[in-house]
DNA sequence: TGATACCTACCTATCGATAGGTAATTAACA
DNA sequence: TGTTAATTACCTATCGATAGGTAGGTATCA
């Protein structure tokens, strides 16, 4: 049986991702879950808290997914194909952005506890991302930087546009540079 | 002498680049103006309506500023560069995102003249450089729908990290692409 | 005189947050 | 073992602040 507080965890991730910080409230969730509000800050008292679990749990969710960035037995263009795949099925459940594109667009008016969580959240996924392409050696012609940022804003493009053929574009491009 | 209408655009983008739709309120921008809210209401009565304005104004200018995209004399190396160094100003005025990353990531939950409106400048930005790659042939490894993705995803992950080198790298990875 | 561009004053709805209370469970101890 | 104390997980009711929006008045000008 899984706990309140990850129900509420659950529908925060939802709805932040779907409508941004600001724009789900602790009434909302309550709604959903049908309780009152005062209930919901029994478990998140601020905010703020709530803001910085979400996020917390949805970076440690996505690596834990993503794997070992360094197995001796996968290859560079195997461990891209986890990435991607792992962006599309965020995309595919409801449609929605990158949790971490829609905090990290507007990051500088978020409480500064959900201001480090997003910020933390991309370091990591960069430093997986690095590793995963280190032993590419000097020919590749690919960029980490350049992976995420492609990423990030495909799932944009496929959100403000219903259409998931932005996100299918980058994979494809991905796939081919990652190799044979 | 800029118009009251002009100044309340002006505002309104600032506010919704740096927070999000959700994230300025009629009054914010009375106050940025030393003016009543009711009064912005008198310029633009919904809420959906100055969303619209400033999203279209936004397009429009940004369109202005890349000129035409099949000009005889411009490479496709100097249209990219054209459209990079756009982004880059953009986010060099208030270190702030692309105004249709902001508001393109939560699209379902804006209302539907907003909607439309950043659809169309997704639609009419994805066409400029379409037209812009057009001349260069088979050989291209070059895709618009890609470069895109991967400008709007380098500005949110510059304004997350608070760090322009995400936008740095992928004009850096354009301009090596886009040949010599 | 009649637009134009404001204003005052207000409405209803909702926000995050708090105070104070209650039933049910669990821990500590005589 | 039975009693007491504390904790958990909610509740009702309310707070001050703020949201978008409106009705009606006023000053400025062609």
């Amino acid at each position: 049986m899984i706990s309140k507080r990850d129900q509420i965890l659950d529908i925060a991730e939802r709805g932040y991702r779907q409508g941004g910080f600001a724009g789900l409230s602790f009434r909302d969730i309550a709604a959903a879950l049908d309780m009152k509000s005062a209930s919901v800050h029994y478990h998140f008292p601020h905010k703020e808290d709530l803001g910085k679990a979400v996020v917390e749990r949805y970076t440690d969710n996505l690596l834990d997914n993503l794997g070992a960035p360094d197995a001796a037995d996968d290859s560079v263009k195997i461990r891209l194909a986890r990435l991607v795949e792992a962006y599309r099925a965020a995309y595919a459940e409801g449609e929605s952005s990158c949790l971490c594109a829609v905090l990290g667009s507007v990051s500088p008016q978020l409480p500064p506890a959900v201001q480090e969580a997003v910020n933390s959240y991309f370091t990591r996924l960069m430093t997986w991302t690095e590793t995963a392409l280190a032993e590419d050696g000097p020919s590749a012609n690919l960029n980490a930087s350049h992976i995420i940022s492609a990423l990030q804003g495909a799932m944009i493009l496929s959100v403000a546009m219903g259409d998931a053929r932005y996100l299918d574009q980058v994979a494809e491009d991905l796939a081919e540079k990652s190799g044979i």
